[in-house]
DNA sequence: ATAAAACCTTAAAACGTTTTACCTTATTTT
DNA sequence: AAAATAAGGTAAAACGTTTTAAGGTTTTAT
């Protein structure tokens, strides 16, 4: 019942305890047959090393943690997924944690000699969490905002480009009035998808008209009501076309205008953000930018080994991909 | 650059170790104003404990470990949001393990001082792992499987009766002819809902015709083949309605049976399992069982704490919820 | 004035490893 | 036969904490 430890292995098998750790960690200078009485003593204790005591000593893990405030949002198993793999690959294990608040988050990264770490949602470092963090001399890559330093990457969905490219799609479409689905405005990816979209309205010469800018703060929920409200306004326009922000906000805006008698994409076009699993089957089929999640986060895990090699930090910028399918209507 | 330990906190309040620590761990022995000194030093030089000498010493780490193979599966979010948010509630924190292997999930429950662990899918311990978890006397819940144990308990989405339940609804929809869509054998679920499925058949007279169950191992794809290969056999009969035993395999079936020019739910109802996010925009919106994960995370975490404290393991057992959509029809 | 109690502080041991440097013993070389 | 090398083991230190038991003051009670 007691936890049997590298001492007890080594009573068993006879033998010092640094031979015991000699034989489980391959040093050549082992006997063979010494070893395989220190494995047989292994197997006949279960003894199962302390990964705290190793990690201790070692100073290495050959772990990853990986930083979230959340897990929802449906491309969260796919980002992951393809991380697990692709440190599995390179002989690493990825641990996640799902937290709130900075500190806990800081805690955990210095205090458990993680050899690297992920960020996904950071929720804000402050300046000194973020020198704490490059003083730490701890790789870390940043997936939600654009920063690089000595031991830090970061690779981020080019969100600009993507609403550049989607904006320009609506124009040659042939629409003139497209609104905009907004987010938070301290989210990055709202931010910078206006702003490509803003970019795309100015190449082409069409003016940006600020009462087709909706906020839904990127829920299906949130969309719906503004938009709904937003409808019902007596000097209510309804745009030719929309570029949602994300493609939950899309729904909500198709769900909203389809209760007011509009019929998507007949009256108005629409393009979501993301590509989500529901965004396939939802009625009229979405067409969206896909962010290639998995494709991320492969690149994230190769960035931070990088790190850990020693190279210098960098930041790296990932294309959407164009998802052509029902929602937007070319104009006769 | 060097990492700051607690020999530096001491040393900048001019104080020893054990101050250092009993400052930061709130005995209540110290004097107001040492402690003041000393969070200072910590503050100044941005002291955060290293948790494996901590958790080395302590052995505890207010820490809980849930362990999967695999984070895809629609719930998975719901599930672990759940239980972060529970765990969070009662001062503990969850690591997410996404391991394959079986020696290496062993290796993280027992080497990591973690407080308790959740296991989603364990790929099957054997019976000699088995015994060492129960030996560590770490306290575990399983989400997979019935088991209890001194320090084990499980708690499982009562897939029998889900089988059992549904199975009657499209019974008392005027259904004769009902087929299974079955994952695979050594999956729990599968087996308990194709029992459950077979109890209701058999409490109402319905003999079990076995070419009307086609394995399609939960998966869309494996699922969709399987159905078109059967659709195009000659001596293939339509059921009258199918249970699948998810609602993956019931969307695979449906495509399948659909591009094959049967109309669904017209000339066959079909009802699935656990209420996928697209269920409800899929086209027919699908009748399903509803595996209520959001509250299987909470008590299973709840479950954890009960056993941590002191308390015998038990099994738990989770009623479905039958949600009616589209793709079911009553019999004329 | 002395004893007892209360209050803070700390040295040292412990947690379970890995690693360093050294020690045997056996083998090879000279 | 002596010296050098190789091979295999090990004692002890170290990693960064917490905790125990034992201080040393100061205050309070006798």
């Amino acid at each position: 019942m007691r936890k049997v430890t590298i001492r007890d292995v080594a009573k068993e098998a006879g033998v010092s305890i640094s031979t015991v750790s000699n034989a489980l960690n391959d040093v050549d200078t082992i006997n063979a047959q010494t070893k395989e009485r220190v494995l047989e003593a292994v197997e006949k204790l279960n003894y199962i090393p302390n990964l705290n005591g190793r990690f201790l000593k070692s100073g290495e893990s050959r772990t990853l943690g990986f930083f979230t405030n959340t897990m929802s949002g449906p491309y969260f198993n796919v980002l992951v997924e393809a991380m697990c793999r692709e440190a599995d690959t390179n002989g690493y294990n990825i641990i996640i944690f799902v937290l709130k608040d900075v500190p806990a988050i800081m805690s955990n990264i210095m205090g458990r000699n993680l050899d690297g770490v992920l960020i996904f949602e950071d929720m804000g470092f402050n300046e000194a969490e973020m020198n704490t963090l490059k003083g730490s001399g701890i790789p870390a890559v940043f997936l939600d905002r654009e920063i690089a330093d000595e031991k830090i990457s970061s690779i981020v969905f080019d969100s600009y480009k993507g609403g550049y490219d989607a904006t320009r799609y609506l124009i040659n479409l042939g629409h003139k009035k497209i609104g905009f689905l907004a987010g938070s405005p301290t989210m990055y990816d709202s931010r910078e998808r206006f702003r490509g979209y803003r970019a795309a309205l100015a190449e082409y010469g069409i003016e940006y008209d600020e009462r087709h800018t909706i906020t839904g703060y990127f829920s299906e929920e949130y969309t719906y009501n503004s938009v709904k409200s937003a409808a019902r306004h007596p000097e209510f326009v309804l745009p030719d076309a929309m570029l949602a922000g994300n493609d939950q906000s899309a729904i909500g805006c198709i769900k909203a205008l389809t209760s007011e008698g509009y019929s998507i994409p007949k009256d108005m076009s629409i393009i979501g953000f993301d590509d989500l699993d529901v965004s396939q089957y939802f009625t009229p089929a979405l067409t969206t930018v896909r962010n290639p999640m998995a494709r991320q986060g492969l690149m994230a895990v190769d960035m931070l080994l990088d790190l850990i090699k020693g190279e210098q930090g960098m930041v790296r910028k990932l294309d959407g991909q164009l998802i052509v399918r029902n929602s937007c209507e070319i104009v006769k």
